[in-house]
RNA sequence: GCCGGAGUGGCGGAACUGGUAGACGCGCCGGACUCAAAAUCCGGUUCUGGCGACAGAGUGUGGGUUCGAGUCCCACCUCCGGCACCA
């Protein structure tokens, strides 16, 4: 074997060879335990960035590990191709968006090869392929007929720099959750997917996924936002047949509403505006006040009388309705009933306007006071109504059950669950999209295409120029003749939210071959995706679609399965750190690292930063997000040529665990390739006899007593990494190969027979405990040295239980908890011996000698703690 | 403001159910090889005192439980992530 590790030349090889065998095409057998590993498909933006390298760096090791454990693996990888880069690539350059993307899979593909990741290419997919959004298309058709999906024209979120409606979802504090643009309110109208019908079924399962990270589930929880109260009817003073509605989750309160509060865009509003120009300028102030939450917070409460007063439902009092800021027109009704005693807000806005504040509910013992908010006004647990008539002495629930019934015999209200949760709206005014498949005739209406002119194919030669949609320019594609009369009619421009392309295509990766079928029954072998791997921003929006959809596909009979993903992994960012010059004011260059050089004092410390090019200072601006505005990636590309995949793989996995943020250091990347070189070299230096057969010799009676010492050390080593590897703690599975090879180093070193056969063992362990992590190498040296034709195949590796008894064992000996000793007792002694030995060792006696030992505490394979006065 | 998560050497990070804090790696220091350098190898490396054996301090801060606390409990500080002034 060559003398020097040279990755360039083995990991293209091994990757053919894979190819050739079609090592990862996965096969259903339902004799075998399958395992679906999945990693959060890429965006084809034009190469791979390390968060990529990391995600699929993650699910590679757990396919790896989960095939050598014996399970049918399955891990598929696919192209989620639509959207808006595509677009604005074709804006700058004008190149067709198709060819863009196309152009971009053909390269990223390339450089997910070069990785070595355990692929079953055949299943790859692309969402922008028609064989793929076809069935986008199908599914929509079946969720219009059951009324899952529908059309309504309504305010929608319109982003002025992209051009397109966005859902509530993608707004965050008012603006694009992609573009950044403030958000406009404008009137279109657009297609809707009912998620809200799904809400109580969303919420529960969360409770099932217990394989999920908790902070994912309640984002879920607080974004569902279900809130279970009592809706309630204020009919107007002026005109009783109308009324106010209102929804509370602290109905008991309700004898303590001393007035009405609504937002500033409530038609209640606008009408008392018409005639009060100051109200309507409050108004107005309202609707531009930021919705930035900072702000928000340190916003000062403010308001207006209406001049319109609404009735008490219960008591036939007055009410005087105000225009208030801190109500929000896009939850409830927009409307809520003011109770100062008892709401902290309105608590707060009573005592700035002077409005009556009147208690109805106490705790014993706690004197009210209206001059100062008491935590305890709002306490649910242990008040009592008082003050509120027939209600007085119920608790919250009693009280709220007793008038929700009460509202309910007068037609005023009743019980009602709020949610957060809105309907998804899928329309997009944008080209590079899945077609609605949808045509417009002047005689029928909106007619859904039939299934068997599926899919409406999107054509791919267009290139968008800024102005809109170019679809609306294609007189080929709009016109068509209408399936229901036959007469011309014009064809939907919209195409669909990329989130609906990514909310099955776990579910195609199944059954990709299919023309006829959506999914077929192999996706019931396959599902649900056992481990799911992605970044944490997908945490709500492409989790939660998913969810929907797979509950949508499986009411339709298509699948089984109530969740899509069992398990879920959110790896964490990968940062690198930020340096920069002021060249003047309002000015600011980045550099990125690997123009910058960094000298050290001898305790390490930092003394200078400069650049590189013209050795001047420059400023580090911390650690950050890879990110291209800040100019500190590090191409991955780069990387693998110059050190090799398996070296890439390894350093990632080793730096962090996979949940927390990574530090990218190239100091670190050294490191790493030491290790690999220094595998290599101990399987040279060891080559003649690992292949003249000492695999398999199970006598290790002849060990010296150093010799034994390290083959319990290796044993002990992997017990610990089989532990970490199967709780996804990477990091401590690769340093446990280095601790290995550091231990089978000193073995080499000494020489002898049976240290020889000890370094068989111990580098078959190693090869196929680092194979997960680095496949190549180990792979590669698998097969040199003889140990078996395939490592692939190779059964992944368990301590032996016998080399981990141990005849002596060194116990610690601390005298009050502190360390003052050490000392080797035989494995079987009994605790007397123990304490004896114990007590009588030197450094011991010094702390209790002239001491009454109180206590003897002995933890067997531990320590001795002496007590003494 | 609320809900999560985290604070450990010069750095990234170890320490499974309370039981030797700092594994492993990086960096740095010293040495070997070399005319020299790179690469490689060996030794050292929490801080303070001491030539040393050792001793003292030490896991964000302050308390507590325990023979024993990075780990458990209470209060607080800082950072990161999420959110909804949600009636």
């Amino acid at each position: 074997m060559n003398k020097q590790y040279d990755p360039a030349s083995i990991e293209p090889a091994i990757q053919k060879r894979w190819e050739e065998v079609q090592a990862f095409s996965a096969i259903e057998d339902p004799a075998r335990e399958k395992f679906y590993c999945l990693s959060m498909f890429p965006y084809p933006s034009g190469k791979l960035h390390m968060g990529h390298v990391r995600n699929y760096t993650i699910g590679d090791v757990i396919s790896r590990y989960q095939r050598m454990q014996g399970r049918n693996v399955l891990q598929p990888m696919g192209w989620d191709a639509f959207g808006l880069p595509a677009e604005n690539a074709a804006i700058q350059n004008q190149v067709p968006p198709a060819k863009w993307t196309y152009d971009n899979i053909a390269y990223m593909k390339q450089q997910l090869k070069s990785l070595g990741f355990a692929i079953d290419w055949q299943r790859e997919l692309a969402t922008c392929h028609p064989a793929y959004y076809k069935w986008n298309q199908w599914l929509f058709l079946r969720m219009l007929k059951k009324g899952i999906a529908y059309k309504k024209t309504q305010v929608v979120n319109w982003d002025p720099v992209d051009q397109t409606v966005l859902a509530n979802e993608q707004v965050i504090d008012g603006r694009g959750w992609r573009t950044g643009a403030v958000v406009e309110k404008r009137e279109i109208p657009g297609y809707y997917l009912g998620i809200t019908r799904y809400a109580e079924e969303l919420l529960a399962d969360l409770d099932k996924l217990t394989g999920w990270p908790e902070r994912v589930r309640t984002m879920q929880t607080n974004w569902i936002g279900k809130s279970e109260g009592v809706e309630i009817s204020f009919p107007y003073a002026d005109s009783p047949s109308e009324a106010l509605m209102v929804f509370t989750t602290r109905a008991d309160t309700l004898m303590g509403a001393t007035y009405c509060a609504v937002a500033a865009e409530h038609p209640l509003a606008s009408r008392a505006a018409k005639g009060s120009p100051e109200l309507a300028a409050f108004i107005d102030e309202c609707k531009q006040g930021s919705i930035m939450e900072a702000e928000l917070a340190a916003q000062e409460k403010k308001g207006m009388p209406t001049g319109f007063y609404v009735t008490h439902p219960l008591t036939g009092e007055p009410i005087e309705v105000w225009v208030a800021n801190y109500v929000l027109m896009s939850y409830g009704e927009g409307a809520v009933m003011a109770v100062p005693a008892h709401d902290e807000r309105d608590f707060h806005f009573a005592k700035q306007y002077k409005l009556p504040i009147r208690q109805v509910i106490d705790v014993q013992g706690k004197p009210f006071s209206t001059d100062a908010w008491q935590e305890w006004y709002a306490d649910k647990e242990n008040a009592r109504c008082i003050n509120s008539g027939n209600y007085n002495g119920l608790n919250h629930k009693a009280a709220v059950d007793a008038i929700a019934t009460d509202l309910a015999a007068k037609g005023a209200g009743g019980k009602q669950i709020q949610w957060r949760l809105r309907d998804w709206g899928v329309s997009r005014q944008r080209y590079w999209g899945c077609p609605i498949p949808i045509i417009h005739c002047d005689h029928c209406g909106d007619v859904p295409v039939p299934d068997d002119q599926l899919p409406v194919v999107l054509p791919e030669d267009c290139v968008p120029d800024g102005s809109g949609n170019p679809l609306n320019k294609r007189d080929d594609f709009i016109n068509c003749k209408c399936p229901g009369c036959g007469k011309p009619a014009r064809r939907e421009t919209d195409t669909m939210d990329t989130f609906v392309d990514s909310s099955w295509y776990f579910a195609r990766y199944c059954s990709r071959d299919n023309d006829d079928a959506m999914v077929d029954e192999r996706a019931n072998y396959w599902l649900p995706v056992d481990q799911y791997i992605g970044g944490i921003e997908h945490a709500i929006l492409h989790l939660l679609y998913s969810r929907f959809w797979n509950k949508v596909m499986r009411d339709l009979g298509l699948i089984n399965c109530d969740e899509p993903f069992d398990r879920l992994l959110t790896q964490g960012m990968v940062l690198n750190e930020i340096f920069y010059r002021k060249p003047e004011a309002g000015r600011i260059n980045y550099f990125n690292p690997a123009e910058v050089e960094i000298s050290l004092d001898e305790k390490g410390q930092r003394r200078r930063i400069m650049l590189k090019a013209d050795g001047k200072p420059v400023e580090s601006g911390g650690i950050g997000t890879m990110s291209k505005s800040k100019n500190n990636g590090v191409d991955p590309q780069a990387l693998i040529e110059k050190y090799g995949a398996d070296t890439a793989r390894f350093f990632i996995m080793f730096t962090s665990p996979p949940e927390q943020t990574l530090e990218w250091s190239n100091a670190g990347v050294e490191g790493a390739y030491r290790f690999l070189k220094r595998v290599w070299a101990l399987c040279q230096e060891n080559e003649q006899h690992i292949k003249t057969g000492m695999k398999g010799k199970t006598d290790w009676t002849n060990l010296t007593p150093e010799e034994k010492q390290a083959r319990f050390d290796i044993h002990a080593i992997l017990k610990q990494a089989n532990f970490d590897i199967a709780r996804f703690q990477f990091n401590t599975v690769a340093s446990g190969c280095m601790k290995i090879l550091n231990v089978l180093e000193d073995v080499s070193a000494r020489g002898g027979e049976s240290g020889d056969q000890l370094v068989c063992e111990g580098t078959g362990i190693l090869l196929r405990l680092l194979f997960p992590i680095s496949p190549h190498i180990s792979d590669h040296l698998w097969r040199e040295l003889g140990y078996g034709d395939d490592l692939l195949g190779a059964s992944w590796p368990e301590p032996d239980a016998a080399a981990l008894v141990q005849d002596e064992i060194e116990l610690v000996v601390q005298v009050n908890g502190k360390l003052r000793g050490k000392v080797l007792v035989a494995a079987d002694s009994d605790k007397a011996a123990i304490e004896q030995k114990a007590l009588a060792e030197e450094n011991v006696r010094r702390f209790t000698d002239g001491k009454d030992v109180k206590k003897v505490i002995v933890v067997p394979g531990r320590l001795v703690n002496i007590v003494v006065s």
